[in-house]
DNA sequence: TATTTCGTTTAGTAATTACTAAACATACAA
DNA sequence: TTGTATGTTTAGTAATTACTAAACGAAATA
């Protein structure tokens, strides 16, 4: 049970992989962050290019994603040209930033048409008995989704949840 | 703008199944869902396969993992073989199983990943620069998700996860 | 201007995932 | 026992998503 710190690390960079996928983001995106994590200095796009593997297109696109989640920073040094990339280390903080990402997107489009089913539903007012288990039942998700989003704006809100943050919450849970 | 109910349902099922893409899972879990959650009366597979235009085999595997997660519930009548299923409508107690089933499954053997590459970290103790700092970096990631699994385990054992515990977590967050 | 060095975009391929159709299994009924 | 009504499994297909290779563009340098 020797193994070189290389080893170790490409280890560690596998296991990322895997969550990163468990969470719906392509592996690739875990390896990329996990080698950026692992490393004292922001690295160039080649540089990562050769510790994961991937081709420089892909790094290219997931390395601008991350940085729209706020999971890596991009910096420039002065006299050269090339891009490094640095991990986020406070995970707190990239969570703020991943909520906020998603508070637009796809996701933000999907419940609003929730909203809008209840609308069309209050603009066909009927006096019929399914009308009304339907009307109650869609309100209901609304309400959800409504409370969903405003516990997301307030965790956006936090200038940092840190994990005194998060054992108050637990104490508050009892 | 005079949509009828049944149109006005439709949009509801292409909504929770965008949904429930978003999060990752099949869409057609996201409609099998929705149908259950709109009809007032508990659904046999047959009848989720012809409002879902999905196959009796895609209903039955989705419909059971759905039923996993806490979502549906499966049940029966006496005098008549078919299973019948029903949305749950507490979204909440919904919530703390869906964060149960995933306690177990592939997140937590990547989580534990994290947990023995710290393990291997110390058995292979060095005194050298690169090694304290990726033992470090690894030590406060595994902190992370401990924090955050200590949350989801809070958040399954509440009785209810009411809107009511939503707005006192809220309070203490400011 | 031509050349080099970087990042981005694009068009196509590989891999994965969702889904279908049909065979299968089980339990009940005749 | 055979037939019928159910749910499940399986083997294959369709659709989606991640990724590659290579062309492109822009900026700096010669």
């Amino acid at each position: 049970m020797s193994n070189t710190l290389s080893q170790i690390k490409k280890d560690f960079v596998e296991g990322l992989s895997q969550i990163s996928r468990f969470w719906g983001f392509p592996k690739g995106m875990g390896a990329i962050f996990a080698v950026l994590y692992l490393s004292p200095t922001a690295l160039s796009l080649d540089e990562i290019v050769e510790r994961t593997g991937l081709t420089k297109g892909a790094v290219s696109t997931e390395v601008r994603t991350l940085a729209r989640m706020g999971l890596v920073h991009r910096s420039t040094k002065l006299g050269d040209r090339k891009d490094y990339y640095a991990a986020e280390t406070d995970f707190y903080a990239a969570i703020r930033s991943i909520l906020q990402e998603r508070q637009n997107s796809e996701f933000d489009r999907a419940v609003r048409s929730v909203k809008e089913t209840l609308a069309a539903l209050e603009a066909n007012w009927v006096e019929d008995e399914e009308w009304h288990f339907v009307y109650e039942r869609v309100k209901a998700l609304q309400e959800f989704f409504d409370a969903i989003d405003s516990l997301a704006k307030a965790v956006i809100r936090l200038e940092s949840l840190g994990l005194s943050n998060v054992t108050k919450i637990l104490s508050v849970l009892k």
